[in-house]
DNA sequence: GTCTATAACGGGATAGAC
DNA sequence: GTCTATCCCGTTATAGAC
């Protein structure tokens, strides 16, 4: 049944499974050879570098998990509803993709030029359409004015960064995986929360 | 001048310096005895193993830098001052120190357990009477009522994730290095208002 | 073109004998 | 404190089978 599968997809898919799994210092290519079945000439026949296989498939990852994040950015919709879509949407992403964060950050922290240089990369972020309707809406007076950039960091900051610190969180809250799922479900509200009330127009009276 | 240093302290400061420099990965034990003008077998005498080495030096880091944070925290300040103060401190840390959150991180990833069971990093993320004070004050009107474990977490990230995405925003909104030390002490505003206004009696009046 | 087998390189990390 | 042997890594190369 497996059989079926090319050599060269078997090593893409073990070697996706270890990246993710150990991270990519800690699988070495004679590791995903074996695990593939196959052995680490046509490894090297097929992609030539750890490299280069590693590039692969994590172009293929941002491809596969990110396009529908800027959707609902783009999206004809009121900023407070844009906000709880794009928050529960990403930290769902975040929870089935829990290593995805630190692969990312791995990447960012290794060679950050390569990372910036990804197409793809653009889905995590960018928000040229999301930045106008804050300045927009801003002028209409429904929301305070804010500083759009640092709004969006601010909102994936929220986002992400729980998942590096997982955990952490785990530990301090005695939780287990289920537990920091749940945690997660909860936190959406609370950041989606924390955003709009910092743009409720009746929150800046001190 | 320098040879009144033993070998081991030279040994250690120069991996410190390497190790946040280009990241434990990219740095060599052969580097750090050759830099530290000693030899290989030496570091291996006094520390072990690389690992080791570089447990001491973490240790070192944490406790070095972390003690003021909870400080605040613990004071006796009306919680918009003590949001304020904790931003700008923390941040002010992570703009003098850039690599140490994504040191950090890069402990959290590789080995989840041993930062977990560090003491200083209770530094890093522990509130129990910043938490209380939360209940406290909401308690007495002065502000809405949260969930101190969330507002702790969404605090925290936005004031260190930023950092570790440095990159993408330099490119993103080319920047420089001055340039972003500029656009994090701006963040330091952007993200004081935002958990302030969440917290305000009259921003969630929907 | 696809695949296996094997060997060798240069570099790095570690352990143990001295 | 020092030196050496050993092992594992990524990479490259070769020779050959289907």
């Amino acid at each position: 049944m497996e059989k079926k599968k090319s050599s060269r997809d078997r090593i893409l898919e073990t070697a996706e499974r270890l990246f993710i799994e150990q991270g990519v210092e800690n699988t070495t290519v004679r590791e995903i050879a074996r695990e593939a079945g196959t052995n680490l000439a046509l490894l090297n026949y097929y992609f030539k570098s750890k490299e280069n296989l590693f590039d692969e498939i994590f172009n293929n990852l941002l491809e596969k998990y990110t396009p529908s994040l800027p959707i609902i950015l783009n999206a004809e919709l009121p900023i407070n509803k844009k906000i709880e879509d794009y928050v529960s949407k990403y930290v769902d992403l975040l929870i089935n993709n829990p290593k995805l964060v630190t692969l990312i950050l791995s990447v960012l922290r290794h060679s950050p030029e390569k990372m910036a240089n990804l197409e793809p990369t653009n889905n995590l972020y960018v928000s040229e359409s999301f930045q106008e309707q804050l300045i927009q809406e801003a002028e209409n007076g429904t929301i305070v004015p804010t500083h759009p950039e640092h709004f969006f960091i601010n909102m994936i900051s929220m986002i992400a960064f729980p998942f590096t610190i997982k955990h952490l969180i785990m530990l301090k809250n005695e939780l287990d995986e289920k537990g920091f799922t749940d945690f997660m479900q909860d936190h959406k509200k609370s950041v989606s929360n924390t955003l709009i009330a910092s743009l409720s127009p009746s929150a800046n009276d001190h």
